[in-house]
DNA sequence: GAGTCAGCGGTTTTT
DNA sequence: CCGCTGACTC
């Protein structure tokens, strides 16, 4: 094996990479590196002779696993390796754990890994009073902080939340009776099991000597206490993050598993790679500039190694069409002088504002892609065949039963489902085996004569299929079709050739599955696509738009930001921070490499109306325009207030009286204390 | 049970 | 403005 990889590193990666025992915090700045340097770390752990099955790298999404893997293993020889590290995704890891010891939990492993979408569903099903994105994200905290429905109850003080942990208790059971599994649980599930059997636990730790983990900003709190059960033996954990990139704090992240992690971790080895490759100085500058405005932050400056350009242009425009005139006059001047169109993209804060965009593309004829819509398996029909797949692996789905059981319309309406599910409670039986079990004139009795009659059909064909499945599972799909006809009932719908076009995508995906993965069956297929988001492939060379979430991780020559006004970015309000919003513009600013235009417009089209805006703090704070005119002068302060000074820089309100129009104000500045009028301070 | 229409609410997204 | 939900009719 060549050790060559190493020399193409700078001093801190090559610091990073040949670290072995003990924690290691890699502070890893946008464009610094960060996979280059893990990945070289795994190449150097494997050449040095560490047994490369004791190394485990995670990650957050598949495609993250991919490039690693790809990347890693273009550093290795593969001759050398016997088993292959394991690298996957945190939930993928879960998956694996639960399919070995899910017996730990008294259950059985042949679980279905239901989606967001599902969850909502059985949510819904259970309640249709509470209103569902609190009822989803608050199981999902229960779960990410290891409570159970009885410790959730017990620690409900409002109403409103003794009717969740409520909810919660059914949900978590309806998971346990229909042997379903959700995402929450593919980690939650895996921490209960290593806390029930610590010699398992400590097994695990022993087998998996070295863990590696990327994106530690985005990790939650349950992901960090599985990580702790992982490395009880060892503590020889490498987490590689950027705490100015976290932004996934709505969804459960928390910032401050990289924040304290050399609290959480002893005798961390911290290593910052601070140096830019990505970026000109100058746009470096202004993202820098930016991220000096938040507090909760370990501190890193990004350094530029590219030469300085005169590379950032602010865009201010009357509406959203001048707006885009603007761009796809630049847009088609980068073309025509011969920039790819792959190198151009366009981000906002809100998917909404992408609307105006592509209008103006389309008249001016320019292709572009829009990432992040709807995906594959969102998608109603892909998620049908789904649930058709799951009943013939679970009888227990009624879930998924429910879902087709009049798909294509077999005349089985709310009604008769109702009946279907109240049996099904009062025999403690799954509607499966109802249908299976019960004799045609007792089904009648539940659901009346000519449904019995459709039902006991219906079921008969579910079962010949169940039984071409076990015979041939390549035959299996066009037996599916004989008996259900299921692309056919899009014979004659307004979108059908679209959903019939997705659907002879999904058949041909599953037949090329069974033929990669000969003795593989439906139900591993099925627990595969569940952790799996298709990686829409790169290769057209189109302009692209998306949120400034999707652009993660990615980078383009030529940037636009567009939406840089108070309300759309940053989002103020409810539920919104000021802090995360502010990364959000540093990951978006940090995405440009030669230039990047920062737009904002007087008024928005939106919601139906016309609403007038005011510029972004953003664009002040990181330098781009002369600040404090549109800042608010006469808004009141109160203590604890962030606010900025010309020359103390960054403090906060002790104390605020009011004199006169102003405010008088005492205020701390990292620790001096100094008496100032509120005109001569801007509020954060 | 299936189709139609008013009314409501509408950050960010991966697994 | 646009898409989804739920009440209402055939």
């Amino acid at each position: 094996m060549s050790n060559n990889f190493l020399s193409s590193l700078n001093d801190s990666q090559k610091n990073a990479a040949q670290h072995i025992d003990g924690s290691l915090l890699i502070l890893a700045g946008a464009g610094s590196g960060k996979t280059k340097t893990i990945t070289t770390r795994l190449a150097y752990l494997i050449s040095i002779g560490i047994d490369p099955a004791s190394i485990l790298t995670l990650t957050f999404t598949n495609k993250a696993a991919t490039e690693m893997r790809d990347r890693a293993y273009s550093l290795i020889d593969p001759s050398m390796v016997n088993t292959p590290p394991l690298l996957c995704t945190f939930h993928k890891f879960g998956l694996l754990l639960l399919k070995f010891y899910m017996s730990e939990l008294d259950r059985k492993n042949n679980f279905i890994i239901i989606d967001t979408d599902d969850k909502k569903r059985i949510l819904k099903s259970i309640d249709k009073d509470l209103p569902l994105p609190l009822l989803t994200s608050e199981i999902s905290k229960y779960k990410n902080s290891i409570l159970s429905p009885t410790e959730a109850k017990a620690a409900a003080q409002l109403k409103l939340y003794q009717q969740i942990a409520d909810v919660y208790e059914k949900y978590e059971n309806y998971l346990q009776k229909n042997n379903l599994v959700d995402f929450d649980d593919l980690l939650l599930l895996p921490y209960k099991i290593l806390c029930k059997n610590e010699k398992l636990a400590n097994e695990l730790s022993e087998k998996y000597k070295y863990i590696m983990v990327d994106e530690y900003q985005d990790t939650n709190e349950l992901q960090y206490k599985l990580l702790r059960k992982l490395c009880s033996t060892h503590n020889n954990l490498c987490v590689v993050g950027d705490d100015d990139q976290s932004i996934y704090g709505w969804r459960g992240a928390t910032i401050r598993n990289i924040l304290n992690f050399t609290e959480h971790f002893e005798n961390t080895k911290v290593v910052k790679l601070e140096e830019n490759y990505r970026s000109t100085t100058t746009i470096l500058n202004h993202a820098n500039q930016l991220i000096e405005h938040n507090r909760d932050r370990l501190g890193k400056t990004l350094i530029g190694t590219r030469v300085d350009g005169n590379s950032v242009k602010v865009y201010e425009s009357s509406d959203e069409n001048e707006e885009t005139r603007k761009i796809v006059e630049d847009v088609k001047k980068l073309l025509l002088s011969g920039e790819k169109a792959s190198d151009i993209a366009i981000l906002f804060r809100v998917n909404a504002l992408s609307r105006s965009l592509e209008e103006g593309f389309n008249k001016a004829g320019l292709s572009y892609k829009l990432v992040g819509g709807m995906k594959f398996y969102e998608r109603a029909e892909i998620k049908d065949l789904i649930a058709y797949f799951r009943i013939l692996t679970n009888n227990n789905d009624n879930f998924s039963l429910k879902r087709i059981i009049n798909k294509p319309k077999r005349g089985i309406g709310k009604t008769t489902i109702d009946k279907l599910d109240a049996k099904s409670i009062e025999t403690k039986k799954p509607i499966f085996q109802l249908l299976e079990e019960l004799e045609p004139d007792e089904l009648s009795q539940v659901v009346g004569k000519k449904n019995s009659r459709t039902l006991k059909v219906f079921m008969a064909s579910v079962m010949d299929l169940k039984e071409t499945l076990e015979e041939s599972k390549m035959r299996f799909l066009d037996s599916f079709e004989d008996t259900f006809d299921y692309r056919s009932s899009y014979d004659n719908a307004p979108d059908g050739f679209d959903r019939q076009a997705n659907i002879d995508e999904f058949y041909g995906y599953i037949r090329d599955y069974f033929i990669q993965h000969p003795h593989l069956g439906l139900e591993d297929f099925l627990n595969e696509i569940a952790l799996e988001s298709e990686n829409s492939e790169f290769s057209d060379d189109m302009v692209s738009m998306m949120s400034i979430h999707a652009s993660k991780g990615l980078e383009y020559k030529h940037l636009f930001i567009i939406g840089l006004e108070e309300g759309f970015f940053p989002i103020i309000g409810d539920g919104s921070d000021i802090e995360e919003e502010r990364r959000l513009g540093y990951v978006a600013i940090t995405r440009a490499m030669d230039n990047l235009t920062m737009s904002f417009v007087h008024s928005r089209f939106y919601k139906g109306k016309r609403a007038s805006l005011s510029k972004s703090r953003f664009l002040s704070e990181s330098g781009l325009i002369k600040g404090s005119l549109t800042i608010e002068k006469n808004s009141t302060y109160k203590k604890g207030d962030l606010v900025k000074h010309k020359i103390f820089g960054m403090g906060r309100v002790q104390k605020a009286v009011k004199a006169g129009k102003d405010y008088k104000l005492t205020i701390n500045f990292s620790g001096q204390r100094r008496d100032i009028l509120s005109s001569f301070i801007e509020k954060m």
